[in-house]
DNA sequence: TCGAGCATTATTGTTCAACAACTTTGTTTC
DNA sequence: GAAACAAAGTTGTTGAACAATAATGCTCGA
């Protein structure tokens, strides 16, 4: 691949992981020159993750880590009920992405029960867990757009999720919450699983706005 | 705005309006003095319009309009299908994308007729005001993440529109059923509305897909 | 004539240095 | 304390240069 290329993604993980607070500026010589390339090269990958909405570009004031308003997370859900819903609804229990939902359910719940109280780091292992249950669940879709529509939405969900400093309470009610909508899949068919899920997304919007609304207070 | 932003949107626009033929590659020296601007700039701007699908780019052999395969079209009418069919699902007819979608409808009907045979000149305004209804409908889900998604598709699918070069078969047909998505919906309400949809866009997909197969045949 | 291998050429990838355009900051003045 | 202005810093854009890779054309031998 591209060093271009190499050079996104790297910021693209740096950026999930928290290395930069959301909402924070990042000055274009002082990043290049910590990756070591040209502040050119490094403008085409700010260009792309812009695209990807990790990064927020105002002209002549370069770009920042984008930090997601309540708007923002509202309609990050509604995206997300609307892609995961209607991914489930439309799927078979037989798709070979079922699995990789089991195997991610089973490694949140493994996750939650080494994670004691507040260790922030554990909660985020419980955090990453989860998400892949949903990725794996919009690939019942079988579609690529979709899937990469929904990677973008859940890398900016994450940001806004590093704005909470209560990683446990965003992380540990929904490992229960995915096993259950698995399970009522498996079950129950599409349409109670899809039942499930939007059940699921409800509360966890809830979860993040309430946050969002407590911290605007505090 | 920004230079490169002027150059993205000029770019794009001409790749829809079919400058360029779907595959063609774009040289990076020749565009750059096309449009009078450095090299380094023109390539942040093909930057975006790579993340947006419209251009594909390879390293070391440079960017070309991208051409979407019969398996892209699948996909997007896939995408397509999940987005519009929930959003019209969810929506009420008091909402005000509803009059876009009106004016949309009356003047694919205006231009419909005055095209006569073979115009493929006046074809490709009846598929632009197609085009607004659906970009309407999909602005009834009130998400900006849901339109920008959707923009990218109907963007792609407009390249998929350039290989065929039978205009008036891809978009006479879709007047009159864009119209009854409309009225269905505003008579028998959202169900019924979305049943309708969903039936125009299979039907839709199966025109784009004869006329590819029909291509790889020829 | 044909194909394999090689040299040539053209294009893209990346860097660097410079300057223009703009924003922010700091200072002065009233 | 607010407005106006100057200074400093950052981004936007350019042009040139070279490296890395792909496409092209050529030679040579079978």
């Amino acid at each position: 691949m591209n060093q271009q290329g190499m050079l996104a993604d790297a910021l693209r993980q740096q950026i999930i992981d928290g290395a930069f607070a959301p909402g924070s500026r990042l000055s274009e010589s002082a990043i290049a020159e910590h990756f070591g390339v040209a502040r050119n090269t490094l403008r085409e990958a700010f260009r792309a993750l812009s695209e990807q909405g990790l990064l927020e570009h105002v002209p002549h004031r370069g770009v920042s880590v984008a930090s997601p308003t309540i708007a923002d997370v509202i309609d990050i859900y509604r995206a997300r009920r609307v892609i995961e819903c209607t991914a489930l609804l439309h799927s078979e229990p037989e798709h070979p992405s079922v699995q990789r939902m089991q195997q991610a359910v089973l490694a949140a719940e493994a996750a939650a029960q080494d994670a004691v109280l507040d260790d922030a780091e554990a909660w985020r292992e419980v955090g990453s867990a989860n998400m892949a249950f949903h990725v794996a669940l919009v690939d019942l879709a079988d579609s690529p757009r979709l899937a990469r529509t929904y990677r973008d939405l859940a890398a900016e969900l994450r940001l806004a999720f590093l704005k909470i400093d209560d990683p446990r309470s965003l992380h540990e009610p929904f490992v229960r919450k995915n096993r259950a909508v698995l399970d009522t899949f498996l079950t129950r068919g599409a349409q109670e699983g899809a039942a499930e899920l939007e059940r699921y997304l409800v509360q966890s919007e809830r979860v993040v706005l309430g946050a969002f609304a407590r911290m605007q207070l505090g």
